[in-house]
DNA sequence: AGCCATGATTGCCG
DNA sequence: CGGCAATCATGGCT
């Protein structure tokens, strides 16, 4: 009877949620439910509300949203994903916006309406106020349910688009090459303590062209899976060392020439650059130290020992055998306790080599 | 298609 | 909160 078309089944946000349901496979219409209590509403405002779709307007349009986050970041295909699911953003909250002011415009006009046709019954028959207010009553819920079935339908559609695009492991892209080399560097010349420092982490992700987080991932990546299998990276494990050899070897060459002057000029090139070498002098103590088969326990270490590592890796190489690539074994994971971590290098506890036994090869460099 | 490498997430712990 | 262990999900190779 009433020409209010407040049942049609809002189109445009349905058009969005099928094309994110045919992108996902995701089922989207599951639940109808009605009268669902009011916390249940509450949640749904808070959600839309912290993802922004019932905020305050920030874009204009998806135009605009596209062209400003194209404008502040411009470089990697991350920001592209991210503009893109911000476009998507910005349009479910325009659906959800016009929706909702259809919906209140519908429910008032429906209401006045209503009221008109109560108030011309009310001179052929008696009308309760009480009445009136049942049916305003009624109405209200009846359109504050579509509402809620709105926001519920958003909250869907957002949800989706943030597992689709924000969900990072859907759409997991190796590094590069170059990107790889550097951190692979970076371990394994700080092979007895790969925990990079905030500081460094950031070094790296600016080097690699990717966030601090990713640096963490890799490493935290990197150190459970050599830990689980040594054998398999030994041989990654010298061909950095064999790398970085060259700047240790160089690094060497310099504290040699001024043993007591430092400025060392860490003559590399590029990578590796800015975290070893503190001071030249104390790495000779080490050496001897380790020469010693005894770490010393002082903190002047984790860089310093860094080098250690270098060091015996070239020594390993150089002095073991002739052939580069055949060999194996050659590399004894010290420092790296059979069941536990890395462990700090303080403890002077003694190496364990897990893989197949006898491949410590105690470098004595006493030449 | 199957397999492994790899980046990211989750849950737990200190 | 950071690290570890397990796990997920994709990339890339065969």
């Amino acid at each position: 009877k009433h020409a209010l078309n407040c049942h049609r089944m809002k189109p445009a946000l349905f058009s969005v949620l099928c094309e994110i349901k045919e992108k996902t496979g995701l089922s989207i219409r599951g639940a109808q439910e009605e009268d669902p209590p009011d916390p249940q509403l509450m949640r749904l405002d808070n959600m839309l509300l912290a993802e922004g779709v019932s905020g305050p307007e920030k874009g204009g349009g998806s135009a605009a949203a596209a062209a400003a986050a194209a404008a502040s970041g411009g470089s990697s295909d991350n920001s592209i994903e991210h503009s893109d699911y911000r476009a998507k953003l910005t349009q479910i909250r325009q659906i959800y916006h016009t929706e909702l002011e259809k919906y209140e415009q519908a429910c008032n006009e429906f209401t006045t309406h209503v009221m008109n046709l109560l108030r011309e019954q009310s001179r052929t028959r008696p009308i309760s106020p009480k009445e009136i207010e049942r049916m305003v009553g009624i109405i209200h819920r009846k359109f504050s349910s579509i509402q809620m079935q709105l926001k519920q339908s958003t909250c869907e559609a957002v949800m989706i688009l943030r597992s689709r695009f924000l969900d990072a492991r859907r759409k997991r892209r190796n590094f590069s090459k170059q990107a790889t080399e550097i951190l692979n560097e970076y371990f394994y010349s700080h092979l007895s303590n790969p925990y990079p420092s905030e500081e460094a982490k950031e070094e790296l992700a600016k080097k690699c062209s990717i966030t601090v987080s990713q640096v963490s991932n890799w490493f935290g990546n990197k150190r459970i899976r050599y830990k689980k299998n040594i054998g398999k990276f030994q041989e990654e494990a010298n061909l950095y060392a064999a790398k970085t050899a060259v700047t240790a070897a160089h690094a060497v060459a310099a504290a040699v020439q001024n043993n007591q002057t430092n400025s060392p000029t860490t003559p590399n090139s590029g990578s590796s650059g800015s975290f070893n070498l503190p001071n030249s002098g104390d790495m000779f103590m080490n050496m001897q130290s380790l020469n010693g088969d005894s770490y010393q326990g002082s903190q002047v270490g984790a860089n310093v020992q860094s080098q250690v590592d270098t060091l015996r890796h070239v020594i390993n190489q150089t002095g073991g055998y002739s052939d580069g690539l055949g060999g194996n074994s050659l590399y004894s994971p010290h420092n790296l306790n059979a069941n536990g971590g890395w462990q700090d290098a303080t403890t002077p506890s003694s190496v364990t080599s897990p893989t197949e036994g006898p491949g410590s090869v105690h470098s004595d460099t006493s030449n």
